[in-house]
DNA sequence: AATGACCGTATGTACGTACGTTCGGTTTTT
DNA sequence: AAAAACCGAACGTACGTACATACGGTCATT
């Protein structure tokens, strides 16, 4: 684990117990460093991460300068903080969404839809995540690789079980073929505009029908 | 086009006619613009074009800091320089091996196949130009733009005709379908590494089995 | 009820540094 | 001697971060 600041997230409530707080117009800490995040998040897609500035992100999420660092320690630890979270509700809703499923076809078309989806709902914090992989550097890159690390786990997991299911025997890697899924899904935010072009639904099942005919199709069984 | 520089690439060569030249140890200039922009490249593809400073550069290629800029005005021409020549090798490349393939699947083997060796072959180049995309501004990025706007267009017509040749009717959007290949293809750098995994040819293979069994196997037809 | 120590939050300003680029001059080549 | 290639040193700027300070609440003590 890595802490060195305040960023208590869900720790101590201050002003614990009393729900009708007076002050505080702006929220509670953990909406005011929300909203930090998310204007920084959107900022970062839009010119990336070294041009965007600690002052263009203050100016941003309308807090001075000197009032980030009191969010965070460094430009950095923000970067991580922004991956982290976009990983770990990525990770929870994929969770989520796969419980009950046991088909392992069924499984990758929820996984794939799940992921279309979320990107569609939270483009700017995908691109970051996607693009920015190597800006964070020692411990932090190390904890953010390993989110990143569990989410291929599961999705590996998925193909390993269509594979054992359906193949006889396949001259494919198993580890290419993650990739390549991956591949499409990570380049989404190159090209795909969930306003503009076809609904996240509909992409995401070309995705996972392309993908399914691709492996299984390849199999000596045919279809 | 652009220019504005002396980046005279392959006018005038200088020591026109004689093979022989005694002087020079460095080469021509041709020759040690191409020293210069491979350093850049390595260094680039390795901490990013912001974090390359043209320090860093000079020292790569050694050459001085101010020597650079006997070769390009400035660190973004530079930049342009290195896509633009990826680019137009990929697409030659590209246009040379298609040349005399009619069948539009083999045509698509042909690509993949292409792209991945060229990709084996010049990954810090392919990952500069994967993952810098939009570092170009202005006119040099409409020209980077254009460029791959080839690529895609070329790409894209042999889906075309597969699906033409092969589809009766489909409900598979083939922008979508070439997004992802290229999805697939731009991802790579990422995480294939040839000395270590399989060779570009058994990728290669394996991403078009997938890709023309993902996009015929959805058809109606069946396999 | 009033006081005062304390903490969380926020700010303005300044520091040191590293960057891209330029300039004037020197060396090398033709 | 002219031109091309190259260099050391500097300039201006924009950046991440640190510092000193201020305001408003909370709460134990008076």
């Amino acid at each position: 684990m890595i802490s060195q600041k305040p960023e208590r997230l869900f720790e101590h409530e201050r002003n614990s117990g009393a729900a009708n707080r007076k002050s505080d117009i702006r929220g509670t800490y953990d909406e005011r460093l929300n909203h930090i995040l998310e204007a920084a998040t959107g900022l970062i897609a839009r010119v990336g991460y070294g041009r965007a500035s600690m002052r263009a992100v203050a100016r941003e999420a309308t807090v001075s300068l000197a009032g980030l660092y009191h969010y965070f320690d460094s430009k950095e630890r923000m970067l991580f903080l922004i991956q982290t979270r976009t990983f770990n509700s990525l990770l929870n809703n994929l969770r989520e969404k796969l419980h009950g499923v046991t088909d392992p076809i069924e499984q990758l078309r929820v996984m794939v839809r799940a992921h279309v989806g979320h990107f569609a709902a939270n483009m700017a914090a995908l691109k970051v995540c996607s693009h920015e992989l190597d800006s964070l550097t020692g411990a932090a890159h190390d904890e953010a690789s390993r989110l990143r690390r569990d989410y291929y786990d599961l999705t590996r997991s998925i193909v390993d079980r269509i594979y054992d299911a359906h193949t006889t025997e396949s001259t494919l890697d198993r580890h290419v073929a993650t990739m390549c899924l991956f591949g499409t899904l990570n380049w989404l935010y190159r090209w795909y505009d969930p306003k503009r072009d076809r609904s996240p639904t509909t992409v995401a099942n070309q995705i996972s029908s392309q993908f399914l005919h691709g492996v299984l199709g390849v199999s000596s069984r045919g279809c």
